[in-house]
DNA sequence: TATTGTTATACTCTATAACTATA
DNA sequence: TATAGTTATAGAGTATAACAATA
């Protein structure tokens, strides 16, 4: 019945513990548990995790942004920026020009309604993260951050 | 400059942390640093992230699974997964049938090229998780699965 | 020539509703 | 009537290549 060494088979325990112990879904399930209390708030103010993701980082960051910098920050790639972009624009969410010492960059700000959405669903979410902080506990969550923190910086 | 109870501006320290800290954003960033090693693995092997999902699900199950159950497992929802398991039929990755007790319920088990898919990227994929499990240390991977764990476990 | 960003294209996944067939 | 799964449909993101404008 399934020697050590035999391919993984249906009920090898072995194969059972790969998925289970495996980061990315260790991962996933943890950032859907979190997700899935969250998403509902962003969809009745009609952001998507994408679209809210880039407002996020328009809103913390204390210049305005290039599409390269919102792209690596928010690990959305460029055609789907652009797109985006044009999208949070018309919604007048966002703000673009273009930089002065090199017009090929580009220069995004988050536009008042959209630092006004952020801070419509901040409040919100903090519920969200309670509950999570509370039922982690604070050094829990400190260690969490950590190591993720430590796993992010192995890329 | 931004009293304490000043909605938060751009430069707003704790706008800058709230980003920062973001639970959702700190758990995708270190997904993406793992994701980053091993997607083009999975490319290279004509499998999308979301396939490999379903096909280690079943290559784990001691038992058939229906597609309820993958899509518990998998966070993949319903619709995706009817268009996915054609296509996975269809390359002879995965087979399906009927349950003998209930004719709805669908009973899917991973094929033996699929088997043999798996038991081929496993080996590829080690080396990118001994590289992240030797640069955080046994007792801090254990530590970061636990704390995943007990997120998951707030949902 | 290299870089920044956009456009084009094809595919995949998300999400909701409607539908089929069982139970 | 309720459940399991599929089909329909619309929308959004992923990924690569080709392109325009600028450096």
């Amino acid at each position: 019945m399934n020697p050590p060494d035999a391919r993984a088979g249906p009920a090898d325990d072995r194969a059972l513990r790969a998925f289970d112990r495996s980061l990315p879904m260790a991962l996933l399930r943890a950032r859907e548990a979190v997700m899935s209390r969250f998403r509902p708030i962003l969809a009745e103010h009609g952001v998507t995790e994408q679209q809210w993701r880039v407002l996020r980082a328009l809103s913390s960051a204390a210049d305005p942004l290039s599409v390269g910098d919102l792209s690596e920050q928010t690990f959305l790639l460029g055609p789907s920026l652009s797109r985006m972009l044009a999208s949070l624009e018309e919604r007048s969410l966002i703000e673009r020009g273009s930089a002065a010492d090199d017009a090929r960059r580009a220069v995004i700000r988050i536009a008042p309604a959209g630092r006004d959405l952020v801070a419509t669903i901040g409040p919100e979410s903090e519920a969200t993260y309670r509950h999570i902080a509370d039922a982690l506990g604070d050094d829990a969550l400190d260690s969490l951050y950590d190591l993720l923190e430590r796993t992010a910086a192995t890329a």
